[in-house]
RNA sequence: GCCCCCAUCGUCUAGUGGACUAGGACACCGCCCUUUCACGGCGGCGGCAGGGGUUCAAAUCCCCUUGGGGGUGCCA
């Protein structure tokens, strides 16, 4: 029940270690990231490995996506697949023989033995041991083999995988940083397989060999992997090898409490898609480093130092957190507010682009600067925008008209056409002016000016500040739209 | 089925036996500010899964129940 250590002085050096299968997605990030903290805090080496091993799904194009997200995200690599670094090479079909090596290390210890037996057969063996209500363990059919038996089924060439001889007995325990002692038994533990048949190494012998040989001071990981600990202890034990730090995530959970999975209901899992839907990578990082973490000041918009300065394995929570699109929008919207107009330019350009918008200077920044304040993603920005550059649209036409048929509206239409008719452009701090002086002037309510006014320039109730619309749209394309209006009041 | 992990507002969380009348954030609702909407400010709604212990004292420690999750692959 120690959860306290004892404090040594380690190299800390940890990995992040995906497998190049599908897209990088929310759960895999967070656990990227939370390596890539703890480096950065104990100023020790955060390293990249590509668990390749799986040869029906590993693709080249996924791989590239896990260097692409990584460096969005802004979490460098210092060691690693397309970082170099003097433990390689680091991804696992490049160690083969590593493995190889090892794998014949324990054959000879007694410790692993040959499997004829076909997926298939097993496949037909733990159906029925299921349905007899037993554990679908191995059931050891190869284990005993005479050495006749294994000459003849090399001969006939059968595929042959490699598995381990656990004949170990009572518990398998290890210290987890975040939750304490865990403890197995070893007797529930079954002969896993090593090798595959078509000679690559199963995830839990690669992990073990390569965490030892590269020298992983704390393995961090998701919850999903609490189960397989055992089984690399035992290979540790196996081996002679000291444990690691381990130190075991929360899950990231979906709306349905179940965790991130490509398949996760309706929900959005890549985080290709946050960057695609217009999400900052400092809101996207500081939301995400949320999710089973907390800063002991309760703050919670952090920056990337900050971030890295409170963070402690200590401080992660036990269980899963869900997924909530709703606070991650409301701090994108804060990240997208702290953004100076030039940063703002550059985020926010691509996705005026995405609607066909091209526009340039004053004129750009007046709707950067309008949208700024009511968006919470830069693809909410290019709608909004869209909105203004096209064609004016009634949001609801009746409503429109609505607004627009109250009593002296027509005025203060009028009025805001004669002050805006003749000029080539409205600042501003200009148009906010005839606003004020035209509530003033004729005697009437904030809300029977710029709500009108609203509707007949955009289409819509609510919107980006007057007076920057107004500036963006220019005085010619403002009294048109006025015009609109007052015809639509007549009708 | 078996093994393992987990359990504070709807959601993210603070809380490591007394400072808890359980604090913050998102969302929601009101009010204020800006002669509009939003932004911002103020306030409200809302929670320790249940039951037993231990203790002078329990959200905090122990046990059971319940609930949720993960694993049970020649996937990782």
């Amino acid at each position: 029940m120690t959860r306290k250590r004892e404090v040594i002085l380690v190299n800390v050096r940890v990995r992040f270690a995906p497998s190049p299968t599908g897209e990088i997605h929310i759960g895999n990030i967070r656990t990227a990231i939370f390596n890539w903290l703890y480096a950065r805090k104990e100023e020790g080496t955060f390293i990249l490995r590509i668990e390749d091993t799986d040869r029906e799904r590993s693709t080249e194009e996924f791989k590239e996506i896990i260097f692409r997200e990584l460096k969005w995200l802004g979490l460098d690599v210092d060691e690693g697949v397309g970082a170099g670094g003097g433990y390689g090479p680091y991804q696992q079909m490049e160690r083969l023989e590593i493995y190889r090596e090892y794998a014949r290390i324990l054959e000879q210890k007694g410790l692993a033995y040959p499997c004829f037996c076909s997926p298939e057969e097993l496949e037909t063996e733990r159906e029925k041991a299921m349905q007899e209500g037993r554990g679908s363990r191995y059931s050891g059919k190869c284990r005993n083999l005479s050495p006749e038996k294994r000459a003849r089924a090399r001969e006939q060439k059968t595929p042959e995988a490699l598995r381990f001889l656990n004949r170990f007995e009572g518990p398998v325990s290890f210290p987890d940083i975040i939750r304490g002692e865990i403890s197995f038994e070893a007797e529930t533990l079954d002969d896993f397989v090593l090798m595959k048949s078509d000679g690559s190494p199963t995830y839990n012998f690669a992990c073990v060999i390569d965490d030892y040989t590269m020298e992983i001071s704390h393995v961090i990981r998701g919850e999903d992997h609490i189960s397989n600990t055992p089984k690399q202890i035992l290979l540790y034990k196996g081996l002679g090898w000291e444990l690691p730090e381990f130190a075991h995530l929360p899950l990231i959970l979906d709306k349905d409490r179940r965790r991130m999975k490509k398949r996760s209901g309706e929900a959005e899992v890549f985080i290709s898609r946050y960057r695609d839907m217009g999400y900052l990578p400092d809101a996207m990082l500081n939301y995400l480093a949320l999710l089973g973490w907390s800063d002991q000041s309760g703050e919670e918009v952090l920056t990337r130092e900050e971030l890295i300065a409170g963070f402690s394995l200590e401080r992660i929570k036990h269980s899963g957190a869900i997924f909530d699109r709703e606070k991650l929008d409301w701090m994108n919207g804060v990240y997208i507010r702290k953004l100076n107009l030039e940063g703002l330019r550059e985020k926010a350009v691509p996705f005026f682009r995405k609607k066909g918008i091209e526009l340039f200077g004053e004129k750009m920044d007046y709707l950067l600067l309008a949208l700024q304040e009511k968006v919470s993603t830069l693809e909410e920005m290019g709608a909004m925008a869209a909105d203004f550059t096209g064609d004016l649209e009634y949001e609801n036409r009746e409503k429109a008209k609505e607004i627009f048929s109250q009593d002296r509206v027509d005025e203060v239409l009028k009025a805001l056409q004669v002050k805006l008719k003749g000029k080539k452009e409205v600042p501003p701090e200009e148009g906010k002016g005839f606003l004020k002086e035209i509530g003033k002037e004729l005697g009437v309510k904030g809300k029977l000016v710029f709500q009108p006014v609203r509707w007949a320039l955009t289409g819509k109730g609510s919107g980006p500040d007057l007076n920057f619309i107004m500036a963006f749209l220019g005085p010619e394309e403002a009294v048109s739209r006025l015009g609109k209006a007052l015809e639509l009041r007549e009708d």
